[in-house]
DNA sequence: TCCCGATTTGAGAACCGTTCTCGAAAGGGT
DNA sequence: ACCCTTTCGAGAACGGTTCTCAAATCGGGA
């Protein structure tokens, strides 16, 4: 895979996010800072990074594919749900439960999904909640 | 609500089915039976019932929502991949853990969501994987 | 039973995130 | 510089879902 303007673009874009974001929350970004990529290129890009292990993808409600840079050893996500503030998190005990719950039912090739959402503190605290972005992250 | 006709024939299309569909899924058993019900009626009922927590939702990987008659109380779903047969599970640990997570982070009104994906017994054994439909479980 | 306002239905359009198309542009090895 | 492969990107296409709105249906009261 060459490291083309694009690509790092696109990679960089993810580093100034602590959340998870959308393909075309990227894009616009990248568009507002004047580099230009394409969005077929920025959701190729982001779908080969995740395939890669580079980022986390999960979905939001709507069905749509939200993408953060994380660690990259197996974790959770605890997001927020008024601004998308996320912590990992990590249980060997959960890990252990569903191994042994699918070994219980004679499922092999086992994987599973696993988030915990709620109200972050920062959001609790404020009285008129966002719903449209993090409270004090880097977004540009 | 009313309890129309329509209402009653996505309703009784569920119970036929043991795993998790797709309202398209259910509109075509419904109109292979002759039963005259729209597509946007069976998307509205069933939203209808998940939003009354008579059926559990749950997205596949193309971001498709499949809907499943489930029991009443919490649990989770252990999935095959191959054919959709579903186990429900209960975690009273897991959901311990959900709860403490969070409390350490200072989230409040915490929910989770957690499935767990494999190949079934079934699917194993058979040489040819289905990718299409359940293995012996009622569909019409 | 008949009437009437409220609810429900359904064919098709609209919506929207995502993927595909394909000719143009860029990159790298020689 | 040349060639061949990869990558790009504007716009079309795709597919699941939701919306529109006129017609059908329902339920309750007269
Ligand atoms: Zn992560
Ligand atoms: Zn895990
Ligand atoms: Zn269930
Ligand atoms: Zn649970």
């Amino acid at each position: 895979m060459r490291p083309t303007r694009q690509r790092r673009a696109v990679s960089e874009a993810l580093s100034a996010f602590d959340d998870f974001r959308s393909a075309q929350q990227i894009h616009d970004l990248l568009c507002s800072r004047d580099d230009k990529v394409g969005l077929a290129t920025v959701y190729r890009t982001l779908s080969a990074l995740a395939d890669a292990g580079e980022v986390d993808v999960l979905r939001n409600e709507d069905g749509e594919s939200l993408y953060r840079r994380c660690s990259a050893t197996h974790h959770h996500h605890l997001v927020c749900r008024a601004c998308g503030a996320t912590v990992e998190v990590e249980g060997p005990a959960v890990e252990r439960w569903t191994r042994a719950i699918a070994r219980e039912h004679g499922y092999a090739q086992v994987s599973h999904e696993l988030e915990i959402f709620g109200t972050c503190p920062a959001c609790l605290g404020s009285h008129d909640v966002p719903h449209d972005g993090p409270h004090d992250r880097a977004d540009g």
